[in-house]
DNA sequence: TTGAAAGCGTTACCAC
DNA sequence: GTGGTAACGCTTTCAA
């Protein structure tokens, strides 16, 4: 059906060796030869069998990018910037949703084992813990690279954003506003990200000298539902936040939805802020502030690193843990706090 | 390095042949040989190789999907169902991202020749136009199925949003509160989408007896630039529309920029509705009203019927197209329109 | 400079 | 029930 290397031989008269050696520039082709390859290559259309080639314990030009979930704006930045520099350096991508499942996790895993992929690029499922199956997996030379999450960091490399700097950071900015009771709605804190956030924001207070109010902070899970309790609850509470921070932008859209309902209005009744960047936060009326992270360098880095480890595997190489400053990006959803009590 | 079924085959003190059997659970294979081969499996950690089960014309288990990009809220809510779909059918899935550009296109589609994959779901790009190559790969029994974008009917299935009803039913729906001077800003229209959107909304005011008056239509592209500079121009029309429907949401995008930074409220200056429902439409003040495409079911339907077509993909079939129907969301960015002349 | 042949891991067809 | 063996398409020695 599909034309092979050796109908290519046949329609050039000549052998599949000297075939193969011409397609791969590979030892010593006559010119001749060359050319009546090429034209054979031309007219039949001939395509290689990555398959085959895979066989032969050649690279298949393939990586894999396990990722949590694609609706979120975040991950699909990074789906996004992987298939674009994947493309450049002639790779395909195998894209993996684990939907936060370890079970479903461990499935793409497996499949991606085996040489099928040259490498993974891999964004941990929040449930569950595949530790073992990976750690193999790397251990048998598969180049894999921890985006975001951290797991394995005596093992893998990892590229980070630097979140206790940036909570830190948009703390800090909400606090020179004047702001005392700042709530924070954030998502689990079993995995860095949300640890990192929380602990920026509690450093921030403490060096502000701010205590701690436990009930300011809520914690839950990164969904949209969380963002809506999370506010009910802060905004219920006897001695009211001036301020909250969103965890993420599923938490901030919950948090947006309850603060309409109640026509409480930003940044006049309340300062709001929140992490990530995403398309439609500029144009909302305000503009929010918020902490971006550099999503698009990480994942560049990322493929980078990847590229090296997959360009000399056997390598003996120290694991690496890089992390990406953030920056603040102030617009106009925070507001210095009213005089009310001073 | 890797464990084959040789090895388990030794483990297991029987015949490659008995262990594939086996595995693949064709032919007769005693309790005793099953088991013995199980647990070698389990104990040396054995996983299939999918290139060498590839080359003996075995299904890959891979289906390709191409899209043009993937920070638009369509295409990610199109990603995520194609793999949650092709995941739930023990398909993995090749995600290749085109750019809206051809070149790249015709290289992912290269790829994912050569039973490389098993099948594609395919959205075209924009520009230019690879129906060479896809008309021959479909003519050599690569199942495809064209989503969204309609270029090959006579030869391929495919599923489409109906885009005229959408365009009539939303168009209709702010004439029904009065309104006469309809803005359009639409994105391409030598595409299917844009094509259609135009015509029913042409078709809804030919209904209604209103002139077409062709300055409130801006014709452009897909993109917020031209939401931004389309509504500009619609702002600066002597008779002004009260009404704006943007092709897009991120023509959308660009629309309500420009209407923030000229403090035009929404609904009780202009009334604005869009096309495709996304997150953050329901969050927005006010919640914006839109015509919903049925992607999930579209996609849904489109892998099903790529799977039926991998299942015998040798059958003659005749190449239909799948029309879903849209339904129209309103919400509070539309206004009865204000007596101002009558 | 070229070609024959072995082998990659798997499955399928035959014998036994 | 089971075990050889050829074959899938390709690359890579090794001779010629």
């Amino acid at each position: 059906m599909a034309v092979t290397i050796k109908d290519v031989a046949k329609h050039a008269g000549l052998s599949l060796s000297t075939v193969s050696r011409a397609l791969n520039q590979s030892g010593y082709v006559s010119e001749d030869a060359q050319r009546r390859i090429d034209t054979a290559v031309a007219e039949l259309g001939y395509q290689p069998n990555y398959l085959a080639r895979g066989l032969r314990g050649q690279p298949s030009r393939l990586v894999g990018l396990i990722v949590p979930e694609v609706t979120s704006l975040y991950d699909n930045l990074i789906i996004q910037s992987v298939a674009a520099m994947l493309h450049k350096n002639n790779y395909g991508m195998m894209l993996c949703i684990n939907n936060e499942d370890a079970e479903a996790d461990l499935g793409y895993l497996k499949i991606l084992k085996e040489k099928q992929v040259d490498g993974i690029i891999y964004v941990h499922p929040l449930e569950g813990n595949n530790s073992p199956f990976v750690r193999t997996l790397a251990k048998e030379g598969m180049p894999i690279i921890e985006l975001n999450r951290r797991r394995e960091e005596d093992l893998l490399d990892g590229v980070l954003a630097d979140n206790v700097q940036g909570a830190y950071q948009l703390t800090n900015y909400v606090i020179g506003l004047g702001h005392r009771r700042i709530g924070l709605i954030m998502g689990q804190t079993d995995l860095t990200t949300g640890q990192n956030r929380l602990t920026g924001y509690r450093h921030a207070l403490n060096d502000a000298d701010i205590p701690i109010d436990p009930a300011l902070i809520r914690i839950g899970s990164f969904t949209q539902e969380h963002g809506e309790t999370g506010t009910q609850e802060l905004l219920q509470l006897a001695e009211r936040p001036s301020a909250i921070l969103a965890g993420s932008n599923r938490i901030l859209m919950g948090c947006l939805k309850v603060l309409n309902e109640q026509a409480i209005r930003i940044p006049d009744d309340l300062s709001v802020a929140t992490f990530n960047d995403t398309e439609w936060l500029r144009f909302w009326n305000p503009p929010i502030t918020t902490v971006d992270i550099a999503t698009e360098e990480m994942v560049n880095l990322s493929v980078e690193l990847l590229l090296r480890r997959m360009a000399s595997p056997s390598k003996e190489y120290k694991p690496r843990t890089y992390l990406l400053s953030t920056s603040l990006l102030e617009r106009g959803s925070c507001a210095k706090v009213k005089q009310s009590g001073g």
